[in-house]
RNA sequence: GGGCGAGUGGCGGAAUCGGCAGACGCACUGGGCUUAAAACCCAGUGGGCCGCUAAGGCCCGUGGGGGUUCGAAUCCCCCCUCGCCCA
C-alpha cells in the first residue's frame, strides 16, 4: 500500500480544530510560569490581507509558540484599529456605513489569519470602534484633560483637502498626506491638541531605556524631537521697542548679525508694514510662500527670497539696527518664527544676504586662516576664534557660546534656552469614524467635559457622513444639542472626533482585561503583565504611533494610573515584502494577470504576464510594496490555497531577515513544500516501525561513522536553531539548518526490520532525529509538527513539549578537516583530531600533499596554526 | 548637506569577535523512473585557463580604487549606486 501523501488542507484543518476545540491558546493570568507577552501591531480592518500582512502575524505567532515551547505564559491577543479615514472612506466609495465594513472585514480577516494557524487567544479581542472601547478611549482623553495636557486653540494647522481633516505633524511627510500624498495646506481653524510638547524631555531622555529598539527607531524619535540648545535672544522692534524674541543655537555670532527674517506667517508682520510704503509688496510676497507651500520652502528645492519690511530691530548686544526682512526660508514651525540672519556663518543667511546686497561680517576667524567678507564664496560654520565681538574677541567658540549665554542673562538681554522641533499633537479630525471628543461647550461655563460616569458620548449611528469640510457631526442636532454638565443649561457638544491614532496608545492595556466594564483595565493584571516584553511592527509607525504611546502612557503614569513609563520593553521591526511589477514601454500601464488593476496594459491582449514576459515583450521592473494599483499583490488566501499554511510560514520566514525588505518570489515556495513533503515522508513511510520500535538511548560509540556524525549534526543543528531565534530571530537560516540535517538524515539508509545491533541503534538515531526536527519545526509549521508528532507515537499536543536542549560537546566533532594555506592561499587539507596539539598540526600540515611541492626549495618564514581553523605556512 | 542602512553567482540569500566565499532554497544542465508529463530520485552548476573528454592543478572573483595584515566580503581611508530619516 502507498503511503498517504501530504495534505495540508488536511492537516491543517485538523489541528486548527484541535486547537480550537482544546482552548491551546487561551492564556491563563496569574500563571505559576514566567510571563512573556508577545504582541503584534494590531491591523485596520481594511480589506483582504496579502503575504505581506502574513509576515507580522507569522513571526509573532513563531515567536509565540517558541516562547510557550521555552516554559513561558504567554500572552499573545489580536485586535482591530478600526476607527479610521481607511474604513470611512472605503464605506463611502462603496456606498455602506463604516460599522458594516468594519464588521464585514473583520469577519474575512480574522478567517484568514485563522487559516494561518496563527495562536491567539481570540477571548481577548477587541475592536476600537466599539462602544465598549472607545468609552475608555475618551476617559483617557479626559485623563489629559485633567491634567492640563488637552486644549483646545486657533493656530495655523495641517489640512489636507482631499480627506478634509486637519492633521498632526506627523502625518504630514515631506508637505505631503501620509494617507493620501495630497499637499497639506495651511490653515488657520480651532483644533484640540496635547501637550506632547511638555513631555519631549522626556521622550528623548528615555530613549535611553530601549536598549532593546532598533537604533535606528530611537534615532528617527530623537530627530523628530529635535532639541537643541541656545539663546532666546531679546531684540525689539526699533520704532515701538516691542520685543522681538529670536531663538538661536549661535550666540557666539550675535555681533555678526547683518538683518533678521521673519517667517512669512509670523503674526507680527501685518501690524509691522501696516499702512506703510511696504505693506503691498510684503502682503503679495506673504500670499505667494503661502501657494507654495511648506514642502518646497523647508527644502532647498526653491530658491531663497524674501522681502524688505522697511522696519529694523535693535541687536541688544550692540544697540546696531538691522534690518528686518520677511524671507521664505524662515518657518514658524521653529523657534519663534523669527532668524536672526548671520550671514558670515550660516548657509542660507549667506546665499540670501549675496541675493539682496545686504552686508556681510565676519565674526569667527578660523584657525590658521583668514576669512574675508567681500570674498568669501560660503558661509563658514565651523569654529574658531571670535573677532568683532565687543567684549568677547579671541574667545574660542565652543567656550564663546556658554559664555555669551551668560552674558545675556547677566544684562537682561538673553536667557539660555532648549528648543524642540516637536509641535504639540493635534488630534481632532473633521470627519465621523472616531470617538467624539468628550467635552461639552456651555454658554454660561465655557469648556466642560463630560464626567467619566456619563461615557461613552456615542457616535450616533444614523448620520450623513460624507466629508464636508466640517465635522459631519456638527449637523446632527440630536448629538449637538444638550446640557451642561456643569449648570444644567443649554450646551452643544464638541463634533471633532478623536484621532484614530489614540486608539492604539493603549490598546495593549486593554488585552490584559479586554471585558471590564466599569475600568479601562485591570490595574493588578497590568502590573502582571506590562511592559509588552516583544513589539513586533513596521517601521512606518516610527514617529506616530511609537511616538504617542510613548507620550499616553507617561502621561497616565503621571495620573497615578500606570506604574511604568515605557510600555514596549523590546521593539522589533521587520522589513517589508514586496514584489516585483511591470510597467509596459509602450503604453506606460501595468502590465499583469491582477484583474483588480482598472487600467492593465493591452498591448499584448489574452497572454498571461508570464507568456508576455518570456516573450520580451518591453517592460521597466522593479520591486515594491504590494499594491492593488501595481498590480502585484499576492493574497494571502491564494498562497495558502496553493502550498498550504505551513509552506507559506516557512517560506515568509526563509526568503531572508525578518528585519530586512525583501522580494517575493512565487517560484521560490515550491522548495518549503518540498521539504515538508519529505520530512512527512520520511515520517510516514516507515510510520509502524518508528512507533513500535523499542525505546533505545542513543550512544554515538554504537554507531557507524556516517551515523555518528548525524548525530553531531543533530546537536549542532539544535544549537544552530536555538541561537538564531535568540540572537535575533533569523528564522532563515534556522529553517537552512533544519533542511540540511534532514537531508543528510535521508542520505543515510535505514533498516526498521533489522535485528543487527548497529541498525538497529541507527533505527533509534533516525528516530530520535526525527521527534527533534518536528520540535524544532513546530513553532514555525506547527500543523505539521503536531501530525507528525503524533505519527512519531507521541501524545498532542507537540507544544506541551519543552524546547529541545543540546549537548554542546556531541555538537562538535571529534575530528576536524583543517585548510592548509601556503602565503594566504588554500593548497591542501588535512584531517587531525579536534583540539590536536600544534606540533602535531604543523607536522600533519608539512606532510600533506599538494602542500609539499609549494614549499620545495623555499624557506618556511612564518608558521600560523589557528586551533580547529586554519593553518597558514608563509613562505619565501 | 548631515546621519543611518545596504551593495556577494542567473535569482532570493549564507558566511561579519579577520581564518576554505557562495550554506539553504529557486532556476538551469545531464541522467534515472514513466507510454508521456508532473512529482520524485541521483549527479553537476561563480568566471576563466591548463590537463587525454580523466585524476588533478593554476589564475581571477563579494559595487570601484587604495591601505593594514601571514590572511580581508568582514577592519581603515577615498569614491560610486540604492533605500530610509533629518535638513
Amino acid at each position: 500500500m502507498r503511503p498517504e501523501r501530504y495534505v495540508p488542507e488536511e492537516v491543517e484543518s485538523r489541528w486548527a480544530a484541535y486547537w480550537d476545540k482544546t482552548g491551546a491558546f487561551h492564556c491563563q493570568d496569574r500563571s505559576e510560569k514566567e510571563n512573556f507577552y508577545c504582541l503584534v501591531m494590531f491591523p485596520y480592518p481594511s480589506g483582504a490581507l496579502h503575504v505581506g500582512h502574513g509576515r507580522n502575524y507569522i513571526l509573532g505567532d513563531v515567536v509565540a509558540r517558541y516562547k510557550r515551547m521555552q516554559g513561558y505564559n504567554v500572552l499573545h491577543p489580536m485586535g482591530w484599529d478600526a476607527f479610521g479615514l481607511p474604513a470611512e472612506n472605503a464605506a463611502i466609495k462603496r456606498d455602506t456605513r463604516p460599522s458594516e465594513y468594519v464588521a464585514e472585514n473583520v469577519r474575512r480577516m480574522k478567517r484568514q489569519i485563522r487559516s494561518l494557524g496563527v495562536s491567539y487567544d481570540w477571548r481577548r479581542e477587541i475592536n476600537t470602534s466599539a462602544p465598549e472601547y472607545y468609552k475608555w478611549t475618551q476617559w483617557v482623553f479626559l485623563q489629559l484633560y485633567k491634567r492640563g495636557l488637552a486644549y483646545r486653540a486657533d493656530a495655523p494647522i495641517n489640512w489636507c483637502p482631499n480627506c478634509q481633516t486637519a492633521l498632526a505633524n506627523e502625518e504630514v511627510v515631506g508637505g505631503l498626506c501620509e494617507r493620501c500624498d495630497t499637499e497639506v495646506r495651511q490653515e488657520d481653524l480651532p483644533q484640540w491638541f496635547f501637550k506632547i510638547t511638555d513631555y519631549a524631555e522626556r521622550l528623548l531622555d528615555d530613549l535611553k531605556l530601549l536598549g532593546a529598539w532598533p537604533e535606528r527607531v530611537r534615532r528617527m524619535q530623537a530627530n523628530w524631537i529635535g532639541r537643541s540648545e541656545g539663546a532666546l535672544v531679546n531684540f525689539t522692534v526699533s520704532h515701538t521697542g516691542a520685543p522681538m524674541p529670536c531663538f538661536t543655537t549661535r550666540p557666539d555670532t550675535l555681533w555678526g548679525v547683518t538683518f533678521m527674517s521673519l517667517a512669512p506667517e509670523h503674526p507680527a508682520v501685518p501690524d509691522l508694514v501696516a499702512g506703510t510704503e511696504y505693506e503691498d509688496d510684503v502682503m503679495e510676497f506673504i500670499a505667494r510662500a503661502h501657494e507654495e507651500g511648506l514642502v518646497a520652502r523647508a527644502s532647498e528645492a526653491v530658491e531663497k527670497a524674501g522681502v524688505f519690511t522697511g522696519r529694523h530691530v535693535i541687536n541688544p548686544v550692540n544697540g546696531e539696527r538691522a534690518p528686518l526682512w520677511v524671507a521664505n526660508y524662515a518657518l514658524m514651525e521653529y523657534g519663534t518664527g523669527a532668524v536672526m540672519a548671520v550671514p558670515a556663518h550660516d548657509q542660507r543667511d549667506f546665499e540670501f544676504a549675496r541675493k539682496y546686497d545686504i552686508p556681510i561680517r565676519v565674526v569667527i576667524q578660523p584657525p590658521g586662516e583668514e576669512l574675508n567678507a567681500e570674498t568669501m564664496l560660503e558661509a563658514y560654520e565651523g569654529e574658531g576664534v571670535m573677532t568683532g565681538s565687543g567684549p568677547f574677541d579671541g574667545t574660542p567658540v565652543p567656550e564663546g557660546v556658554e559664555e555669551v549665554v551668560d552674558y545675556l542673562e547677566k544684562n537682561g538681554m538673553g536667557k539660555r534656552e532648549v528648543n524642540y522641533r516637536i509641535r504639540d499633537w493635534l488630534i481632532s479630525r473633521q470627519r465621523y469614524w472616531g470617538a467624539p471628543i468628550p467635552i461639552v461647550h456651555c454658554e454660561r461655563c465655557g469648556t466642560v467635559p463630560v464626567p467619566e460616569r456619563e461615557l461613552p458620548v456615542r457616535l450616533p449611528e444614523d448620520v450623513d457622513f460624507k466629508p464636508k469640510g466640517k465635522s459631519p457631526l456638527a449637523f446632527v442636532e440630536d448629538f449637538v444639542n444638550t446640557t451642561c454638565p456643569q449648570c444644567g443649561g443649554r450646551a452643544r457638544r464638541e463634533t471633532d472626533t478623536i484621532a484614530q491614532w489614540l486608539c492604539s496608545c493603549w490598546y495593549f492595556l486593554r488585552y490584559v482585561s479586554p471585558h471590564e466594564s466599569d475600568r479601562p483595565f485591570d490595574p493588578e493584571l497590568v502590573k502582571e503583565w506590562l511592559p509588552v516584553d516583544l513589539y513586533i511592527g513596521g517601521v512606518e509607525h516610527a514617529v506616530l504611533h511609537l511616538l504617542y504611546t510613548r507620550f499616553v502612557v507617561k502621561a497616565l503614569q503621571d495620573a497615578g494610573r500606570l506604574e511604568f513609563s515605557e510600555p514596549f520593553s523590546a521593539l522589533f521591526t521587520q522589513g517589508m515584502i514586496g514584489k516585483q511589477s511591470y510597467v509596459c514601454t509602450r503604453c506606460g500601464k501595468i502590465v499583469t494577470d491582477d484583474p483588480n488593476v482598472r487600467e492593465p496594459c493591452k498591448c499584448h491582449v489574452g497572454a498571461t504576464l508570464e507568456r508576455r514576459l518570456a516573450e520580451g515583450v518591453e517592460v521597466v521592473s522593479s520591486v515594491d510594496k504590494m499594491s492593488k494599483s501595481k498590480g502585484n499583490v499576492v493574497a494571502l488566501d491564494d498562497a495558502i490555497g496553493s502550498y498550504g499554511a505551513d509552506t507559506l510560514r516557512l517560506y515568509t520566514l526563509a526568503i531572508g531577515p525578518p528585519e530586512r525588505d525583501v522580494e517575493w518570489q512565487e517560484g521560490g515556495i515550491v522548495g518549503y513544500r518540498r521539504f515538508l513533503n519529505r520530512l512527512w515522508e520520511a515520517v510516514v513511510s516507515r510510520q509502524d516501525s518508528l512507533q513500535s520500535a523499542p525505546e533505545l538511548e542513543v550512544i554515538p560509540d554504537e554507531l557507524s561513522d556516517e551515523w555518528r556524525s548525524v548525530h553531531r549534526l543533530l546537536h549542532a543543528t539544535t544549537k544552530k536553531v536555538t541561537e538564531d531565534i535568540e540572537g535575533n530571530w533569523h528564522f532563515n537560516t534556522a529553517i537552512a539548518s533544519i533542511i540540511k540535517l534532514l537531508n543528510e538524515l535521508l542520505a543515510l539508509p535505514v533498516h526498521p526490520e533489522s535485528e543487527r545491533h548497529e541498525d538497529r541503534h541507527a533505527f533509534a538515531l533516525y528516530r530520535a532525529a526525527l521527534r527533534q526536527i518536528v520540535l524544532l519545526l513546530a513553532p514555525l509549521a506547527p500543523h505539521i509538527c503536531e501530525e507528525l508528532w503524533v505519527r512519531l507515537g507521541n501524545e498532542p499536543s507537540v507544544f506541551e513539549q519543552p524546547w529541545p536542549g543540546f549537548d554542546e560537546e556531541a555538537a562538535r566533532a571529534d575530528l576536524v578537516e583543517l585548510p592548509v594555506q601556503v602565503n594566504g592561499r588554500v593548497r591542501g587539507h588535512v584531517t587531525v583530531e579536534r583540539d590536536a596539539d600544534e606540533e602535531s598540526v604543523r607536522q600533519a600540515a608539512l606532510n600533506a600533499p599538494n602542500v609539499q611541492e609549494c614549499l620545495e626549495g623555499k624557506d618556511v618564514r612564518k608558521f600560523i596554526v589557528v586551533p580547529n581553523r586554519i593553518v597558514n605556512i608563509v613562505v619565501g
